[in-house]
DNA sequence: GTTCTGACTGGGT
DNA sequence: AACCCAGCCAGAA
């Protein structure tokens, strides 16, 4: 009754954090596990007010074809978020994830759909 | 207060 | 295959 809004980030900031190392996901993806499958840009503007926040892996999340779409929103600069995943083992051409199928982690199949 | 844009996505033309 | 449009919601001008 007060803060259904504020979950929603927070859901978004958790969900982010179990994002294990060399993986990584779409907004989408993260939205429709909460339910808001149509709200994917909530999902990417949460990230934006996680900024700072270095236990939200934000550099692990790309939008649904695996293109780094929020690079440019990065602290430090736009190579900082290439530089994380290719660090985390992904990798990372032209502003795409390689092998995004490989990479992709599915909080629906991971966490479960349940 | 209205209008536009945006770290998105799916569907239509 | 490329381009356009509608839906979602929050913040800035």
């Amino acid at each position: 009754m007060e803060d259904s809004k504020s979950n929603f980030f927070k859901d978004v900031h958790e969900v982010a954090r179990l994002i294990p190392a060399g993986r990584v996901t779409s907004y989408g993806a993260i939205a429709a596990y909460l339910g808001v499958k149509r709200s994917a840009r909530m999902v990417g503007w949460a990230m934006n007010q996680a900024h700072g926040d270095e236990s939200i892996p934000a550099h692990r999340v790309v939008n649904r074809i695996g293109v780094l779409s929020g690079k440019h929103n990065f602290l430090g600069g736009p190579e900082v978020m290439q530089q994380r995943l290719e660090a985390e083992g992904v990798r990372v051409q032209k502003d795409q994830v390689q092998d995004f199928d490989q990479v992709f982690w599915d909080p629906m199949v991971e966490l479960g759909v349940d």
